[in-house]
This record gives structure tokens, sequence and C-alpha cells, in this order.
DNA sequence: CGGTAAGTTGAAAAATCTCAATCACGGTGG
DNA sequence: CCACCGTGATTGAGATTTTTCAACTTACCG
């Protein structure tokens, strides 16, 4: 990534590896880019709805939406969206790009708690004390739309669906997180490793790309931290996967060979 | 534990250990068992609202609060208030007793993903999908008030406090489990046992039990499990810790007797 | 090109786990 | 009342996994 330009919403993804045939025929169809900005890149008409806060709101609740959310925010390479201890306004939804969450001890040790991409939603942290409790950088030039949350509150007051809508992501998160407390508490290297891969594969292949192909976002220190390893374990954790022929890995680009193999690998009690 | 009587609300805490000076005159203020029962038991009368769903409501919201949480279940010991898989109707509040949650990989591994005491919310990961991902588990007779979930957003679309207050609690979930994330991606062994002792102590200080003297309601399996830890690792650091003179344990009575020192292992970054 | 950040690989050290033996305690039944 | 049983807890010793430290390679950016 070298420029801030951010062409369509469904981005941070291989450019140079093409949707895989089983990948095509995605709910998420392609959107001229002339009727994106016809419809000021609201909800609405954003190829995103289906994954992000709009799921399940008929047109009217969606119009409301649209109102809510006027802001958005563009983010480089690096930057923070927000950092622990800002006082907390708005949730955001990612539009385009990637993003990490970390939080930090004290004693300057941190943790990457999550990833992000396009469609989910950041921010949550905040709500518990009015102030975010970790940061949240962008893995590459990124943009989110601004959710303000008091105005979000109000709105989800008079329609139920939004409401609901709106408690199901923040379980979905709390379940979410119970996974990393499985994983982190009870794999091995490997196993964490391939539940990683697994998991993005399965985001990204909801985003209408390939299941097979991918392009890692984050560095081996980064996924170390996230799994509970150091950057070493992680790295020979992928050469092992290269050379029992169930990844492909050259750098950042990976591809599954042997999903099935992989899939093994994350539930291997019988070590 | 040997019967299922269940007296005041505010329980599971070290009978034989009265409560210490410094946690006297806490808010929690005791109120007679007539009083409670007049009041059938409703938030307005309970002595936890302070700690549960009701804070920060007043007497209207509290009174409709009253009129929702009719039902109460009281648990035995072992009994799983829910398990993975029952379809999701309620939020629980512990009103007496100790509970533990726990997530299952398809390949019987489990993980505690926490422990909840008097005052603490049960059952948000139901939202997600309707159903329950996780089981929860009185690890002592318990008893808990059932908050049937559609009634509760009912209400919470008239209140914005109730509202306000049911995000706050999920956020709290949310930034807890980042915590937990922290704990078990970058904590050894000695350091994740005495954030776990000091989380707890806490949590019992602001119930208004002393802050030093705890009698554990898991075993050291079930805290290893928590940990990402096996019960032999959690055994020896308690003994580590008494040798040192942090703690005086007894099986699962402990003592601090060195909360500074405790402190100071809990993020001992230099190794 | 050269410098820097990221990634790989090796070997030794350290932490934790596993397996096994033993101990403590709280019932239970004789 | 006491011996016994089963569960939970402790402790030891060796095996295993992961980390640490260090050297080296690769890719990218100016």
């Amino acid at each position: 990534m070298h420029s801030s330009t951010l062409p369509d919403p469904v981005r941070s993804n291989p450019p140079d590896h093409p949707a895989h045939p089983d990948a095509a025929g995605q709910p998420v169809a392609a959107i001229h880019l002339q009727d994106l900005h016809a419809l000021r890149q609201a909800c609405s008409g954003c190829n995103l709805r289906e994954l992000c806060l709009p799921v399940g709101l008929n047109g009217e609740e969606l119009m409301h939406l649209d109102t809510l959310v006027q802001t958005r925010r563009t983010l480089p390479r690096g930057e923070a969206l927000y950092r622990s201890g800002d006082a907390f306004h708005a949730l955001y939804a990612v539009r385009a790009g990637f993003f990490k969450t970390c939080v930090g001890a004290e004693d300057g040790r941190d943790q990457v708690t999550g990833f992000q991409m396009a469609g989910e939603l950041l921010g949550f942290d905040g709500i518990a004390t009015g102030h975010h409790a970790c940061d949240a950088v962008a893995l590459e030039d990124s943009q989110v739309c601004v959710i303000p949350f008091e105005q979000l509150e109000a709105l989800s007051r008079q329609f139920a669906a939004l409401q609901h809508q709106m408690h199901k992501v923040m379980s979905r998160e709390i379940v979410r997180e119970h996974g990393v407390m499985l994983l982190l508490g009870s794999m091995r290297a490997e196993e964490r490793l391939a539940a990683f891969l697994l998991n993005l594969t399965q985001r990204l292949a909801a985003r209408g790309f390939s299941g097979t192909a991918l392009v890692l976002r984050m560095t081996r220190a980064e996924i170390g931290s996230y799994l509970g390893l150091t950057l070493e374990t992680v790295s020979r954790a992928f050469s092992k996967f290269q050379d029992d022929g169930v990844l492909e890995v050259k750098q950042r680009e990976v591809r599954v060979l042997d999903e099935a193999g992989l899939r093994r690998l994350a539930n291997s009690s019988a070590c």
C-alpha cells in the first residue's frame, strides 16, 4: 500500500489473486461507483450492508440510519482510529481497509485483541466507561463510517430491529472473544495458527473473496501477539504447514492447499 | 455447602472470615429479610441493585424493572443454568452463589471463560444466534433472577437509562475479556494467578467482603482452565506465593498477606 | 543501490506440561 | 466414633513446547 486512495469499499484483499469460482455469485454484488456517490455513500446503498449494522433493517429504518451515519474518516496505514483513554463518542464501521485492536498493560506489554475487516464494527470497548479501553490502528489505508453513539442509542429506542441488531453484534463480539480465550488457553502453537487462518479465510469468503488465497495485512509479530506466541513461533508454524503441503507461504501471501488438513490441524486434541 | 437454603442474597463468601474494617461501611447496606419478602425480592429492594442491572435507574424505571424480573431460579451446586445450544430467552442476574461459564471445542476440550458472583449478569452469549454459546454452571448452591430478554429490550426502548446500562454491562464484558486475552496471551503462570486473585479480591471488596481473606469457590483445575494452565502449575504457583509470604493458602482458603507484593507479581514484566 | 523492517532458521534456555506418587479433607457407613 | 473412600490438592522428576538470542535472508522504499 502506498497511497491513500480508497476505491471500492470492499477491498483489503489479494489484488493479484482473483476471486475463485467458489466465491463468485456471492450476495455482495458489484455496485457502480457513480451509484455510490449518488447515494452519498449511505448505508442503504453500501454493498456491505448485509454484513454490517444494517442487517435486517427495512427501508424506513435504513433511511434513518443513513441520516445518522454522515461522516467518514480516512486513515493512512499505521494511524490510530482511537487510542486507549480517548473519550468515546462513536462506533465505527470498517468501510474499507483493515484494523487491529490492542490492549496494553501498565508495564508496556501489549496484546492484539482482534483484527477487523470491512463491515465489522469497532469501538464497543468505550461504552463501559465513556473512554476507550484499547487502541484501534489501521493496518492499511482504511476508511470507516462514524456512527455517533448517542444518536444510535436514540434511534435504536425507536426501532426494535436496529436495537436487536446492535445487541447481536455486541453478543457476537463476546462469543468471538470466548473463542479466542479457548484458543489462547488450550491450543498449542500450530493449532492456534490453523484456527486463525481458518477464521480469516471464512470471513474473507463471506465478503466474496477467495477462501483459499489471502494476503495477510498484519506482521508475524502482530499475529503472534494475537495468538499469544512469539513471532518466531508463528514463522516456524507457517514453515511447518508449508513443508506439510497444507499451505503455500510467500511472505504475506498465503494459499491454502489443503483446507481439510488445516481444519484437522486446528483441533488435533490428539497430539 | 450441603443444603439449598439461600439466606441473604449477598453470600458466597468466607462465612468464617468476618468482613474486615476496611470493607465495612460499604454502600451495600444490610436489609432486613422481612423487608425483602415484603418487596417480593424485587430489584428495588435488592441490596445488589448498586452492582447489578438497576444501576443508575430512577424510581419509576426501577418499578418497571420489578414487574419484569418476577422469576427466580435456584440451582444446587453443579447444576447448569444453561448449556451451549440451549435456546436463549433470558439474561440472568446472580442473586446468590457463584457460577462459571465455559466454552467447549468440538474435540472435547473446554475452557472456563469466566466466574460470576452476586450482582453479575449471565447469558449475553445467547443473543447473537438465539442459542447459548457456552455453559453456565453453579459452583455452589445459587440463585439467579430471570430477566426475560424480549421484555428487557422492550423496556429499554422506553427508558434510555436502562438501555444505556445494558450497553454498559455488555461493553464491560467485552473489556473484561480483553483483559483475559492479555493475561492468557502475554503473562506467565505466576503473573496470571496473581492477576486472577487481585481481580477476585477486588470484586469481593466491591460487595462488602474482606479484600484479604477469601474462599475459592472453584477447583484448581477450574482456575487452571480459566488461566490457560494445568492444575499442577496453579498449585505450584499457590505454593510459591505462600513460600514468598505473599499468601497464606490452606486448600481453598486464601489470605492475602502482602497485597502490594501480589500486585507487583501481577505485572512483573521484568522477569 | 543501500538501508531498514520483516521474515526465517538454528541452538540453547526456560517455562510449562505430563505422569506418578502422596497427602488432605469431607462425607459415609459400619 | 472411627475407618474408609473419593475427590481435590500437593509435590517431584522427566518430557515437551515454546521462548530467547543470534545470525542471516528477503523484500521494499527512497
